[in-house]
DNA sequence: ACCGTAACTGTCCGATCGGTCAGGACTGAC
DNA sequence: GTCAGTCCTGACCGATCGGACAGTTACGGT
């Protein structure tokens, strides 16, 4: 039994994140959680305050970190803030990676589970958007393009007029994708 | 009452669809969905076999879509087989953008609840990223390159080793913002 | 040795949710 | 009129989940 504070605590993290990232945090239950870090379920409850404590206390050294990136580059402009924040951003989500998955979990969970199996039409899709080469460069690319459209589309329609949003879309995808207009 | 078979499961889809997409799939009840479609829970489940039927239902047109233009671009290469996805895939995502909202609004709902308020820090990450202009299509770029990042670091790690992946995300991105390295 | 306190647990509770079931209401065919 | 079949419902059920609480164990200071 650890019986330092901290230890469990740690402990509790640590299974808690692993098990949100597998299964996302509304398909993992505290007991889930509990029985993983190898205690009880009152035990969790009596070192955090709520099932969403343990969730905040996981997501807040990217949220810190992000805030510390966004007042570093706050006094820059121009080239060097733009480079600056997507050097710094991609550091940033390549650190939190397992936080970030488990965002998606629910989602991914959710698109595999149906019959309509989504992911072998994902798989076609970024395929296609990698014009069928298997280079690491050209799939990165593609991936960042099915991320970006997918995730902006969803965007508030405020962000700019569906005209604007599709054209821009559409020029923005092909420069991610390095792609020479023909 | 809709006494017919097929207005009342339009209705359904309908209520199921918006609820979805303010509440999430797991945030919203079959009795949310009957009260707001005007019937009872019992009801529901005599047009559908169970929650997850009506969410196949909402997202097999999009699905299908996906599937046809998969199978149009099956015969092109080189940069027309590009371009073509490209388009395709953001007119795709623009006609289910409700889908597509859907599926993130757990996420939504997961990250603003928390007394962490990431939603503060994504605008100030939006803006560095758009290089602080007000512009709709930097405005485009800075969301797609927000959302690209985000998913691809969530990716399998299979896709290319850290370092290389980095490295191309760091390019990608840059391209993307139209960004011309100093 | 004693005691206060931190760490931990077993047990119970209310709420909610997805789903079942028997039966009522309506409609069209004959 | 009646009968079959579709549409719809109220009531109920088992399971699960987050959380509360009283009580127990272990430890560190004196």
């Amino acid at each position: 039994m650890a019986r330092s504070a901290s230890a469990m605590r740690g402990q509790i993290l640590e299974s808690a994140l692993r098990l949100f990232a597998v299964h996302g945090f509304r398909g993992t239950s505290l007991q889930d959680i509990a029985s993983d870090a190898g205690c009880s379920k009152a035990s969790l409850l009596y070192h955090f305050a709520g099932k969403e404590k343990i969730l905040t206390e996981l997501l807040t050294p990217a949220r810190d970190a992000l805030a510390t990136l966004l007042d570093r580059v706050a006094g820059l402009e121009g080239g060097r803030l733009v480079e600056e924040t997507v050097v710094g951003y991609v550091d940033l989500t390549l650190r939190f990676r397992r936080e970030i998955r488990l965002l998606f979990e629910d989602i991914a969970e959710m698109s595999c589970h149906q019959d309509l199996n989504v992911m072998e039409l994902a798989d076609g899709l970024l395929d296609a958007l990698a014009g069928r080469s298997q280079r690491a460069p050209s799939r990165v690319a593609a991936w960042m393009v099915l991320g970006a459209v997918f995730i902006t589309s969803a965007t508030d329609d405020e962000v700019a007029p569906d005209e604007v949003l599709r054209a821009e879309m559409i020029r923005s995808a092909l420069r991610t994708l390095d792609h020479t207009p023909s």
